[in-house]
DNA sequence: TCAATATCGTTTCACTTGCAACGATTTGGA
DNA sequence: TCCAAATCGTTGCAAGTGAAACGATATTGA
């Protein structure tokens, strides 16, 4: 009775379930759809958003392990969503950048998928998602004290530079 | 510039990135100390809550998927810290148990385990934490309400019951 | 009673994943 | 200049994963 530990109530846990939750509810409707997987999905992302960018800065940005993303990305390339070429200047480095076709999809799938978001904050009043940045900000901070823990990506870190 | 979305302000993607971290964390610890994976963590946790337990019993209460705990728990009885008894009255139940093996394990992992997760409370102020079970009782609810998702386990319900 | 159905735990199979190693290219220093 | 070290993207490999199928046991209904 001294070592009643309760694994519903330990948040990395908690955290856990309902991030899981809530990413597979995403990739399901991206699966149906574009048959993408959430790696895929998150580097068509942040090629919209940052243009032409080699595999290690999409390495750096989203999350995903470098063999991932080198995946992700040839999957994408076979598909026709994303192109390839060469790096101009550094032999070494890609330059990846999505085609019509990428941009057609994306512009098919945001719409969906941040409804479903929408629908999630909007359970939240404004207080919440306030306390709930701060929060997630918070317990990032205590990561990044402890050397054990993964470094944190650059686009990950909330303003506070 | 209408559809500028930013990936690394999307709910989904922001939970999951401190999921991963903290998870990883965590798995860290008792990967290098007993060779655990987090599957096998559940269910050692789950065992010592409830006693003998059924492969169904922990499927449904850790969120884990069926093969997955029929494989954790076949490790965890080679390695000694848990152990397989043929179902008494039902011939297909296995009724798993903790092992004193198993409870030793516990025992030194614990105290860790709870440590960082106490560490990282320590950042929370005590309206952070009501608010961070608010937040994500609401979000489940709608989950919950939502026929593509996938449901939750009893034992992640938050009193709502 | 006995066949049809459901449930339990395991296994098969195809696929994904991370780590480490690799070849290719570039950079830095003697 | 030229060789050692670093960086980039890819791939080999071993391990893990989920969906579906499977044998075994229980339950249900005619």
């Amino acid at each position: 009775m001294s070592t009643a530990f309760n694994l519903s109530s330990f948040l990395p846990y908690r955290l856990a379930v309902l991030s899981e939750r809530m990413s597979r509810r995403l990739s399901v409707e991206y699966e149906r759809t574009h048959g993408l997987s959430v790696a895929e999905w998150r580097v068509l992302v942040h090629l919209q958003r940052c243009g032409q960018v080699s595999v290690r800065d999409i390495h750096n940005c989203v999350n995903l392990e470098k063999p991932r993303v080198s995946r992700a990305v040839a999957r994408l390339a076979d598909a026709g969503l994303v192109e390839k070429l060469a790096g101009s200047d550094d032999g070494r480095l890609v330059s990846i950048s999505l085609t019509d076709a990428g941009q057609a999809a994306l512009k098919e799938i945001l719409p969906v998928v941040t409804g479903i978001e929408a629908r999630m904050l909007g359970a939240l009043t404004p207080e919440d998602t306030a306390a709930f940045e701060r929060i997630v900000e918070k317990l990032h901070r205590v990561l990044d004290d402890d050397p054990e823990a993964r470094p944190r990506s650059r686009l990950d870190m909330s303003g506070a530079d």
